[in-house]
DNA sequence: TACGATCGTCTAACGAATTCGATGATGAGT
DNA sequence: ACTCATCATCGAATTCGTTAGACGATCGTA
């Protein structure tokens, strides 16, 4: 009768993670830190215990203890991460065409010649590189 | 102290806003019936009311009577609430680059060389189209 | 050894998302 | 007018995501 738990990081959990990719091993304090410098998220100490926790059970971190406290690291890859998200929102959003989903993001991100030309060549490149 | 709402519509209710960008407008009746044959989702009458006219709330939806029952239409267009999204994801995830947005689709989608030889076309329609 | 600084667990709370039953209104048919 | 089928409103239940305070354990130092 309720939501169901979901697939992918949420949004604070995400912000975690980034900060956990940049850097890590990490204890809670530094964590802490890190969010409220880079993403301007003033938590309580607590309240970052508690999403550290809840991450290591969801298996996207790893915690040991280094001395007297727990030091967390990511146990999932950033770009596993995303590529999660973009299966989805693939799927869902657009029907599972990656045609669509270029052509929304063209227009949606508004990009210029030079950036169409970027995407041109990183495509021709992996075409290469798969033959 | 708790969740914002969501900026994009949620899972149910893409699913909904599907429903009716396929056809609309409809009675809650039949938006309750495709959404069992489509998407896989029997739901209570009550419930599909309740979320409609929470969609009408959050400016999803329009609803007008007809006879005697409420016929619900889409407000926002499909390349919009796609577009919300695909953004969203942009930053949120790739830092705002749309090259990196675009090889991890590659990677994850594992497209083939026809499909890459696709994107490379509508990337070159597009650069032609703006000039 | 007593004190304060750290650190973690536990519990509670609240909004958002999802789900539906009980209840009430309304209109068609007999 | 009475009955039955529809349809909508309301409130409740439940879980997730987020937030944090109260409390207890521990360790170094005065």
């Amino acid at each position: 009768m309720a939501r169901k738990e979901s697939e992918h990081p949420t949004e604070l959990e995400l912000e975690i993670l980034k900060v956990l990719w940049h850097e890590a091993p990490l204890p809670v304090r530094d964590v802490r830190d890190r969010l409220e410098e880079h993403a301007g998220r003033p938590l309580a100490h607590s309240t970052v215990i508690t999403m550290l926790n809840i991450m290591v059970r969801k298996g996207y971190l790893r915690r040991q203890k280094k001395g007297k406290a727990f030091f967390f690291s990511p146990k999932v890859e950033r770009d596993r991460v995303a590529g999660g998200i973009m299966e989805d929102v693939l799927s869902r959003i657009f029907d599972g065409s990656p045609a669509a989903m270029v052509l929304n993001l063209i227009e949606t991100a508004d990009l210029d010649a030079d950036e169409l030309a970027e995407l041109r060549r990183l495509i021709s490149r992996k075409a290469r590189e798969q033959s």
